[in-house]
DNA sequence: GCCGTTTTCGGCCCGACTGTTTTCAGTCG
């Protein structure tokens, strides 16, 4: 069993302890270790060869010994247990929102409630309204659960969440009462994929800010409201939270609501070791009665977020590292990189004109990139295989190759053109296009568009793809694995043997920028990075709008801890020259 | 179940909101 499925194994043990009413800590650490695992950088097996799976932290002597088993049977009996002892019913239970794991045994044990079928039963019946601790709100509560769970537990593309708040955060920031405002979570986290949306407020006055955020008129639904807080339902399901807090707590609560739990729990230790409590109301000494309520005294005042990370003797950690990783110690040590900026990138590689598949023309793209103010624009249309795109064959590619020297020669457009070509990897690696036709090229996007029954088959697609790394006229690999986020899983594929074959070759890995993409994942890219690993930054644009995607990439590049410098894009137009030249003389 | 610059035992982040309660439990983030 390799790692991804050992931390879902761990994953749904705890959610079946809680079930099953354990010790919530207890529960906490099944959690804590399926992450701290898929953490866990390099190979699996060597480490616990090596016995030196248990340095990790959250990983005790119980959880080595459970991922050991796993990892060498594939079973394990404890679990195994566990879930004979529990109806899958109660699991599915816990999408309602409002159902925790109390609620669900209690209906469970009175009721014998075991499925969604039995739930919606009950409550038709009245019989829930009639538990302990239930009423007829809480009924008719589950029942609009269950029939809105799929749009309710949906996630949402970070780009399209970003769209949905930005005009919300603008609004806020109008109203006169409003000081500052900001979006905190996962969207400013810059995670892929976004549950829903919170926004801050500094305001003297909450009422009036409430009152104008749940009559905004994309909402559909107030599902909370009180003096601070309130909850609405957006179009598409989508959540958005309001937090309105007094002026001198704002940063205290923007860095509580941004980081992810995990990274908020180790801020919090590390304020306890300091003798300091830290809450979205300030970093007041342990003792302090007023500690983590309204009242609280906080020993500093703070400006920003910087100021809270410098108490506490930290570098200011940037929001999209914010995942309780390492970053809390890289920032102790000063370790932490400089990131990488939108305003770095001077181009891209990877987009598509209306000779394949994108609906725009070669001097409508390259006038979008003149807007930009980039200095260079890449296109790479797909090549014949991809009928279904209407690759190019080579005739109509190396018509737009010569298109492209007369447009850059008309000196029509500020930016300068590459011609390149997204080139399909064939079912045995080879490429789409023979060598004499490649050399003709500035570049070269390798990618997979098929899978070829080689989807499940990890080690057929690795090789694949390795051998097109290999193949000298590469210059870069495109979407690592495929994958449509929220829509389909990608291909498996071993992702440390492509960074290790990209290293040797001298290849570069995309970044495809792609909302719905994000491919590499952010996970791997400091690792690749720090390995060797060039990343080039691509929207991946089928119009001049798409262009615009890089900023998704930026975002993610930056959750993997990438600077300036190791990403190819963000170099000049002469570097980049050179750079192609030398690849294709080699 | 994990962890240790007071601890190998006894902690483990903590507040808002809701709905159910007459003072709080459960859920959520």
């Amino acid at each position: 069993m390799d790692k991804a499925a050992i931390a879902a194994v761990l994953e749904e043990i705890g959610t079946l302890l809680e079930l099953q009413g354990e010790n919530p800590f207890k529960v906490r650490a099944y959690h804590n270790g399926a992450r701290a695992l898929s953490a866990l950088e390099g190979d699996l097996g060597g480490r616990i060869a090596a016995n030196t799976l248990g340095d990790a932290p959250g990983l005790g002597e119980a959880l080595v010994e459970k991922i050991t088993t796993l990892f060498q049977t594939g079973r394990l009996k404890y679990y195994d247990d566990l879930k004979a002892g529990i109806p899958p019913g109660l699991v599915e239970m816990l999408g309602v929102p409002g159902l925790g794991p109390k609620k669900i045994r209690a209906l469970h044990e009175q009721l014998g409630v075991d499925s969604l079928a039995k739930l919606t039963e009950a409550c038709t019946a009245d019989k829930v309204a009639a538990l302990p601790g239930f009423g007829a709100k809480t009924q008719e509560k589950i029942l609009a659960g269950i029939r809105n769970r799929e749009a309710y537990s949906r996630r949402h593309l970070w780009w399209d969440a970003w769209h949905a708040a930005e005009p919300i955060l603008a609004g806020l920031r109008k109203l006169r009462e409003v000081e500052q405002a900001e979006h905190a979570g996962s969207l400013r986290r810059g995670l892929e994929t976004v549950g829903d949306l919170d926004f801050l407020v500094a305001a003297e006055k909450p009422g009036p800010v409430m009152d104008w955020f749940c009559a905004q008129p994309g909402v559909e639904a107030v599902t909370a409201k009180g003096d601070t807080k309130a909850s609405v339902r957006l179009a598409d399901g989508l959540q958005a939270d309001l937090r309105v807090v007094p002026v001198e707590q704002f940063y205290f609560a923007l860095h509580h609501f941004t980081g992810s739990k995990d990274h908020n729990v180790k801020m919090r230790s590390r304020a306890l070791a300091r003798g300091l409590s830290l809450s979205e109301w300030g970093l007041t000494p342990k003792d302090d009665p007023s500690a983590g309520g309204p009242g609280a005294r906080s020993v500093i005042r703070a400006r920003s977020e910087d100021d809270i990370f410098k108490k506490l003797g930290l570098h200011p950690v940037p929001p999209e590292l914010r995942e309780g990783l390492d970053e809390i110690a890289r920032a102790e040590a000063g370790a932490l990189p400089t990131l990488l900026d939108e305003s770095d990138l001077r181009g891209a590689f990877h987009n598509h004109t209306s000779a394949s598949d994108g609906r725009a023309t070669l001097e409508e793209m390259a006038a979008a990139a003149d807007a930009l103010g980039w200095e260079y624009l890449g296109m790479a249309d797909h090549s014949k295989s991809s009928f279904q795109a209407h690759g190019l064959e080579e005739e109509r590619l190396l018509a737009q190759v010569e298109k492209i020297r007369q447009l850059n020669q008309s000196k029509k457009f500020r930016v300068h053109v590459f011609a390149g070509s997204e080139v399909d990897i064939l079912k045995d690696g080879a490429l789409d296009f023979d060598d004499s036709v490649l050399a003709q090229l500035d570049y070269v996007v390798a990618a997979v568009h098929n899978r070829y029954g080689q989807g499940a088959d990890e080690a057929a697609m690795t090789q694949r793809i390795v051998r097109a790394l290999e193949h000298p006229r590469v210059t870069m690999l495109a979407h690592l694995t495929g994958r449509l986020l929220l829509e389909r899983e990608g291909y498996l594929v071993n992702v440390e043997r492509v960074i290790d074959a990209a290293v040797a070759n001298g290849k570069m890995i995309e970044l495809n920028a792609n909302p719905r993409r994000l491919d590499m994942d952010w996970r791997h890219w400091r690792h690749a990075a720090d390995k060797g690993v060039l990343c080039v930054i691509n929207p991946d644009a089928h119009s001049p709008e798409g262009l615009e995607y890089v900023r998704a990439g930026v975002r993610v590049g930056r959750k993997g801890w990438l600077t300036k410098e190791k990403v190819f894009n963000t170099r000049g137009l002469k570097d980049v020259r050179k750079f192609l030249k030398r690849a294709q003389e080699k």
